[in-house]
This record gives C-alpha cells, sequence and structure tokens, in this order.
DNA sequence: GTCTATACGCCGATAGAC
DNA sequence: GTCTATCGGCGTATAGAC
C-alpha cells in the first residue's frame, strides 16, 4: 500500500536523533550504542537492525549533514544582509537542525572521523566562496575565521549536559568588525 | 646526593610527551594508555609506576599548558608588534611546545573532560584581556575568534597522521583585517 | 623503577527467539 | 521489527615478581 514512497520507520529517526544529541550534549564517548539505543528507546539489538553497524549510523547522518548544508547554502547566497552577515549570525548556536548536525558532525571530526573532515572541509570551501563573493576574496578567510571562532567557543564554553553559553553581544560586534572589513 | 631539587625522572617526562604526541597526531581515542607507554618506550606497568591513574597523566599535561601559558601572556603583553598582531601569528600551528600542549588539551576539551573546559576557557579569558586593551574592547571579540578559527580550522585540516596544512597566506590576510578593524 | 600477568568492565557486533 | 543473550576485543587498573 505504501509503495517507493513509503516513510522510513520512525524508530530509525529516533535513533539518529539520539546519536545526534549525544555527541552534541556529552561528546563523542559517551554516544556508545547502548546509550543510544537507551535514549531513543530501542534495544541495542533494535538499533542495529536499522543500522548493521556504527559506521552505517554516521553516514546516515553525514547524509542529514549534506542536505541541510545545501539548504544553508541557498539561503546564505540570497540573504539580503549579505553572505558575510548572513554568515556570522548563523554561528551562533541556535540549536537549529542545522546547528546540531554540524556540531554532532564536528564532533566525530574530532576524533579524526576521516570521512567526516572531509565533509566538514567541503562545508568551509562552500562558505568560503559566497564569504569572498561579498566582501572579497582578501577578507573572507577573516569572516571564516571569525564565525568558525565563534562555532568553536561556543562547543567549548559547555559542559557536559550544560546550559548554552550567551554570546548575543558578541555578535553585534562581529557584525561591526565585518563592516569594517567590507570598507 | 639529589636533594629536594632532583630532577623527575626522564621517563616520566618521555610518558608526558608520548601522550601529548598521540593527542596531537592521532586523537584522544588513540591516546590509550597502551599506546602511549609503547611510544615512550615503557611498559603499561612502568606507566602506571610515574601516573597512578590516566587522570594523574592528564593533571601533569594541564600543569605544563598552564606554565607555557603564563610565558606565552607574557610574550603577548610585552610584543612590540602589539597583542593583536602577536596573537594571530602565534595562533598558526607552528609546533612549539605552546602549541603542542593547547591543541593536545583542545583534544581533551572536546571530548568534555571538565577541568581542561576550565583551563581553556581562562586562558581564552587572558588573551581577550590583552588584545581589548590592544585594539579596543569593542573589536577584541573579533579578533579571538579568527585566532581561534586559524586554530580549528589547523586542527581539522588535520587528517589523521597527515601533514600540516598550508596556511602563511591566511596570517597576512588576517593581519591585513586586524589593521582594518584597529583603524 | 620497570616488568609480566591478570582481573574486570565496557563497547561493538552476532545469533536467534518472539 | 524488536527483543535477550552472548562473544571477542580492548581499555583501565591491580598484583606481584625481579
Amino acid at each position: 500500500m505504501m509503495g517507493p514512497m513509503a516513510r522510513k520507520p520512525v524508530a530509525r529517526e529516533a535513533v539518529l536523533d539520539a546519536f545526534e544529541s549525544l555527541l552534541i550534549e556529552e561528546g563523542e564517548r559517551a554516544a556508545t550504542l547502548d546509550a543510544v539505543a537507551r535514549l531513543a528507546g530501542v534495544s541495542k539489538g533494535g538499533l542495529l537492525y536499522h543500522f548493521p553497524n556504527k559506521e552505517a549510523m554516521i553516514s546516515v547522518l553525514l547524509e542529514r549533514l549534506d542536505g541541510l548544508l545545501r539548504e544553508d547554502l541557498g539561503r546564505m547566497a540570497a540573504a539580503p544582509e549579505g553572505a558575510a552577515a548572513y554568515f556570522i549570525k548563523s554561528s551562533v548556536w541556535a540549536d537549529t537542525p542545522m546547528d546540531r548536525v554540524f556540531v554532532a558532525a564536528t564532533r566525530l571530526a574530532e576524533v579524526a572521523h576521516v570521512e567526516t573532515l572531509q565533509r566538514i572541509a567541503a562545508a568551509q570551501a562552500g562558505w568560503l566562496e559566497l564569504l569572498a563573493a561579498d566582501v572579497g576574496p582578501g577578507m573572507a578567510k577573516a569572516v571564516l575565521y571569525m564565525g568558525d571562532g565563534l562555532y568553536f567557543n561556543a562547543m567549548l564554553a559547555r559542559g557536559p549536559g550544560g546550559p548554552l553559553p550567551e554570546v548575543e553581544g558578541d555578535v553585534d560586534s562581529l557584525l561591526a568588525a565585518v563592516e569594517r572589513l567590507r570598507g
């Protein structure tokens, strides 16, 4: 009855969400199959029905990243404030689906997961290209690194299960900085 | 004969260096007691004579970080080019003792090691203070985040055992950016 | 001070019942 | 599709010989 357009099982998505959450909030070491299964409300065996092994789970998470990244690049290219301002604003942690996969992926990159490192490098290249079109090739890296630094600090500021850091004021000064660079 | 000023055993330092190297080059997951002992040229039992457990090894590494950080802040405060330019230049990976402990510590922070997170936050606060004195409080965070972004990308660009990324050109454009922010 | 041997738990993965 | 039971391997740590 459902045919080729059948929705994927909900349990599968729940598992992926749990994996993502554990990576974000407790780090890569805590994102074990046991912990993921428990948070998703299934058994380890049940989890391994949907994903034959952990690598497969990572692969699907990276597909999720690719999709959201493509959408984000589209919005950034079309942003009326300009790509640079959009980039800075979107670099602050807002708990969006895009933020979540990206940070989760970063956790994997940090433990030297090769495929993830490549995807993130590709993402950086995409952002850099749009930034160069906006503020010029000379200043593009400065803006890119500002945004990365914002992300980096947000990740570090978070203890295990800790609260979100306050960075509202930072964004304003970074946006002001971007304006000076553009001039 | 050696009295209270006795040098610490060389094996102890060798173990710490091996731990640091593995964290930097292969990531936190690879820095197991077995691997550290092997690289240091001692047995696991030998290692555990010098450090009763892994936490103790981390603690001593963080002491090393504290010492080198203090020295670095001193140099940054006295730098003739100004604190901001010094900071950007020193943010590029140069394989100095300071770079090495800092990246090693970052690996631990990434897996949510609480004490390490606190030390790194303290380091950031120290740098920010000197940057604010140099480029003004409004632009200090922009400079801090540029440097952090540089560090962040250097860490990500490194595959497992891979080569150092080329970022010479980046530093020039970041220094140019800093000049615009200062104006 | 440094070694070998070993205990013990956790992690990823398999087998097979339901 | 989801479960329980279990295996092999690895990681930390202890015991005790030398």
